[in-house]
DNA sequence: CTATGTGAAGGTGTTCACAGCA
DNA sequence: TGCTGTGAACACCTTCACATAG
């Protein structure tokens, strides 16, 4: 028999899709104490969502009054895993794996990359910001020494599976993909994000005709 | 009284979502016939969504054989609008606007870009590709000269609201948001799709603890 | 009296199971 | 017989409505 308790029960994935959203908002707003409106408003959802989502980890609000700004910002911090440093590794020093490691560099210091490799010679050695592109094969070794949890695959398509395989074969178990494939795996428990370009812009070429409202 | 039937209810979203994907496996497969078994395998998802999303639109599938390869493309090309060109804006000509331009360009030449523009004065004029940077005061009378129905926004986030109100106001309906910024539309009828790697990464660092299965 | 926390209702999307047709 | 097309069942997510607590 199985509880189906809103405190017991599994977080749905799209309510952790959203705790990043809040994190920046509250971020933003910088405000000592916030609501349910506020916050929805600011990133972009309603504030039942807001409420539903942030009571799935426990009571953080105050009846009548609304949220700590720092006290809830700390606990999505907690529920992400982003208060204990996540590491990461990109795949591919080509132009968009260039571009990530600038990107993440810039912005959002919770997520780290710690490593970029390559297996074109040209490029290895070279520098990308404050790292030297490594030898593709120094992968799994460079993810064991540096405790790395996050793959992001940035190379073209035909080698974006064997990478997949050998990031979740060296115990990665959250991968973010780039490459315009889509990618099998068999191994349980791994989650792969995909950010295709060209599938977005197709899809929404749909709405360029009949369009309809959105969330962000 | 509404209508439930398969055929007349509105598409659901997730089916359009998929459709590119499938755009992609057909391509890359180059088989005369398909069944929905291997398309499904080559996109990354099951059978049954592929007949299902397929069936939508009409019964293009032979029953026993499985569906002829270039009339389901030639379907999926009608129905996302790929078959008489959707031309896009690419707002600001930074790192991020002038990789998408350079992106396109090698890739889908489904959504093609028509024109870069930017509000700094030192990029204007400059080639990215093929195109040259124009001013953003020019937004307006690109869009109606060059029909243009898609817009990217490319711009920081400061930025990105007005970018947008324009882009509704020049009569664009299917907006893609790459600023890290909530957008807030009033306007009815216009679809936004946001792709914002933080936030993307973020929610990742969840699964990098627990973690689970997901589809392309 | 305000804003949270949450059952209940309503929608949307996925999976199952099989009827129907080449 | 094999694979499509599709109701029905199921799972997931969102919205509503309100009891509840400060």
């Amino acid at each position: 028999m199985e509880r189906y308790d809103m405190h017991t029960r599994r977080i749905p994935e799209a309510t952790i899709r959203r705790l990043p959203a809040y994190l920046r908002a509250l971020t933003l707003l910088d405000e000592e104490r916030i609501t349910s409106e506020a916050l929805g408003q600011a990133s972009g959802y309603t504030s039942e969502q807001v409420r539903k989502d942030l009571a799935y980890f426990g009571a953080f609000g105050t009846r009548g009054v609304g949220y700590e700004a720092s006290v809830l910002a700390q606990e999505i911090r907690r529920i992400l895993q982003l208060d204990h440093g996540v590491r990461a590794v990109v795949v591919g020093a080509g132009r968009l794996g260039t571009a990530l490691v600038r990107h993440t560099d810039e912005s959002s210091r919770d997520v780290v990359i710690e490593a970029v490799v390559d297996i074109n010679p040209a490029v290895i050695g070279q520098q990308v910001d404050h790292l030297t592109v490594e030898p593709l094969e120094r992968l799994e070794t460079l993810i064991l020494e540096r405790d790395i949890g996050m793959g992001i695959i940035a190379v073209p398509p035909s080698g974006a599976q064997a990478v997949c395989d050998r990031l979740i074969g060296a115990g990665i178990r959250a991968i973010l993909n780039f490459a315009p494939k889509a990618l099998v795996v068999d191994a349980p428990n791994i989650f792969i994000q995909h950010i295709d370009l060209t599938l977005e812009m197709q899809a929404l070429a749909y709405f360029v005709g009949s369009a309809a409202h959105s969330k962000p």
